[in-house]
DNA sequence: CAGGATCCGCCACGATACTG
DNA sequence: CAGTATCGTGGCGGATCCTG
């Protein structure tokens, strides 16, 4: 995994861009903010993020936290018992990115017009 | 294109979430930001925008403006001279949008230790 | 000049099986 | 329980050629 980091691409545009780029990056796998979201508000164990993340597959699930991990936005604990016991919990740098991102949902309400757009007839509402 | 919308996967995590997803599924093309920075001041042409961009092909620029319109943060106008002369702005949505997303910059500039973390030391600074 | 049409490679994600 | 190992796949991005 380990996205490609720091801008590989984009050299013409500001640096600015760049970071910004580089930070959705950090959470752009598909389950990211989800797991994130299960581990805001204290340690979860494994398969306790495999129920809540309901379609999540074990392989894709470990990848994810091991990313999450390495960027510092979640600390792994593991403690010596048998059966194992893994706990997951966000740190404080992920708190504050989580808001952050949670800022795009307050744009997504106050700009019904563009949140509509692109809704496909067949599969919107509903589900 | 036009990503799948709506929360395809992720029932169960918080609605929440998911609003988050779907806003970030309109700018994780991989040149969708670059393309709103540089059409945030004014209109821009399809040429200015192939140049600025330095590196994306003709079709991905297109299908990435063609996405951008459909979801409301660019304005295509096109004037019928010969030749055509088609020129791109980002609507206020947009910028407000840009704005919020300039802000995960910030977040980056106080947590140096997730911005630093899992860089390669092979291929990060230089390039 | 601003695209549409085609073909192709890569990589994130997924399904399944095995293990300390 | 909490992973690893292996294999397979869809879809985004890119290259290239053609056109109103």
């Amino acid at each position: 995994m380990s996205r490609t980091t720091a801008c590989t691409a984009q050299e013409g545009v500001g640096r600015e861009v760049c970071t910004v780029l580089d930070v959705l990056g950090r959470v752009s796998g598909k389950w990211s903010l989800g797991v994130l979201s299960e581990t805001l508000h204290g340690p979860v164990r494994f398969s306790a993020l495999e129920r809540s993340l309901a379609g999540i597959s074990r392989r894709i699930l470990t990848l994810t936290l091991r990313e999450l991990e390495e960027d510092g936005l979640l600390v792994r604990t593991v403690h010596p018992t048998v059966p194992p016991r893994v706990e997951y919990a966000a740190t404080d740098a992920a708190r504050e990115l989580y808001e952050r991102l949670t800022g795009l949902a307050d744009w997504a309400r106050r700009h019904p017009e563009a949140a509509a757009a692109g809704r496909r007839p067949g599969g919107a509402g509903a589900r």
